[in-house]
DNA sequence: TGCTTGCAAATTGTCGACAGAATTGCCGAC
DNA sequence: GTCGGCAATTCTGTCGACAATTTGCAAGCA
């Protein structure tokens, strides 16, 4: 994951990645290619690469003869995404019950079971959740379906943040986590599954509500 | 999906879909800018941008330094492909039977109810089997998955098209294809789940076959 | 006052050029 | 005959410039 060159489009793709994904450019803002240019000290070429390839990411749109966007988003989109994240992760965990070696899911339960880390702020505890569901979906060991969850991830990734913020809801993700492993480790593929979509779908109906929650800590700051 | 505009990067990125999709370039084959840009009578600048989305869709990759090339693809990434495509369409279809109102379901029985047109050729028969899963996936109402779908579709399109081209297998995908809708037009959710999920394991099982098919007949007439 | 039209500024679309890195082919040494 | 290193060549990475388009403003007209 870790940027291997310095080169001037990594660059920008990283500097314009940052601020989108903090949403410090707000969504629907035009991103004008000369201004990113001339502020990172570099002319518009790699900076249109760079956007160019954060269409891929959805996290920019872009219009003929109008140029690049913050993308948009609206509830229904979020609350499709997690849809498309909960088909996923199901079917990452059917693949993995079914195929995946003793010895990948032992490391995984030997990896989770531990005690959680006091977390110390939120980032790191949307991290962790993050990747604990990346590594139950690794296991199943199919790279694409990896990949498009990963997208996903970042374009959910500030509401996942929101929806983290209550404490109750930490300490119900963390426990229905616990169950989940506990299923894995005995390989009950069926009992996995159940609890599994349950932590979904519960992450699913809170989202409209935390998107709204979301929009507002985002456009905070704006002038009405 | 038609292209609006007729500016340069369009045509580029046509042209090189096009070229990709039937595999006129062969994969691994590295994709010279210079080259590509003097063909199409315009600079390298609109050949790149076109190059860079087709990463998007997972048609090229990028080497830093090197340049782009034609994807290689193996077979356990269609194996993966395929199994990301059973996620998301038994999704859509769960979805589908819960939230479709009547008429989204009513329409689509009528629309693929009709006797199915001799099909001409090979294409249109690949076409009409992708347009089927779709419009199925599309009765979700969920725009993301739709997307991420399309883009599946697009690159397991050559599998597809030799996975129909046995008399034998067409004849099955289409009686397949009519279970799936008499239970959905009966509403039947689990009924169709079952359908759906046998009709495309029995795909996923097919494809390590015919992708060393596809392989052969891509590279067949290589210089050995 | 409100709408249309035309001009001007800003912004994207495309180009050709140059610098630097990577590849290829050649030549000599072993 | 084969291997290693050097040099020519090819190709990418980035740039600045100009052309074409769009947008915003302002003046003019109904």
């Amino acid at each position: 994951m870790a940027k291997s060159r310095e080169n001037t489009v990594d660059l920008a793709y990283a500097h314009l990645r940052a601020q989108l994904v903090a949403f410090e450019v707000k969504p629907g803002n035009r991103l004008n290619e000369s201004e990113i240019a001339s502020g990172l000290s570099m002319s518009r070429a790699p900076v249109r690469e760079a956007l160019n390839r954060l269409i891929a990411d959805g996290f920019v749109s872009f219009v003929p003869g109008r140029g690049f966007f913050s993308r948009r988003f609206s509830v229904s989109e979020m609350a499709d995404l997690y849809a498309v994240r909960r088909d996923l992760e199901l079917g990452a965990l059917s693949d993995a019950m079914a195929g995946a070696s003793d010895d990948a899911i032992a490391g995984f339960v030997a990896t989770w079971s531990e005690e959680a880390p006091i977390a110390a702020d939120l980032d790191a505890l949307v991290d962790r959740d993050e990747q604990f569901h990346q590594a139950l979906a690794a296991l199943s060991g199919n790279a694409a379906r990896l990949h498009y969850l990963t997208n996903i991830n970042d374009r959910i990734r500030f509401v996942r943040r929101i929806n983290l913020e209550g404490a109750a809801r930490r300490q119900g993700a963390l426990a229905e986590h616990d169950a989940l492993i506990e299923a894995v480790s005995r390989r009950d593929g069926a009992g996995a599954k159940a609890v599994l979509r349950a932590h979904l779908d519960r992450s699913t109906d809170e989202v409209r509500v935390q998107v709204q929650n979301a929009l507002a800590q985002i456009f905070a700051d704006e002038v009405a």
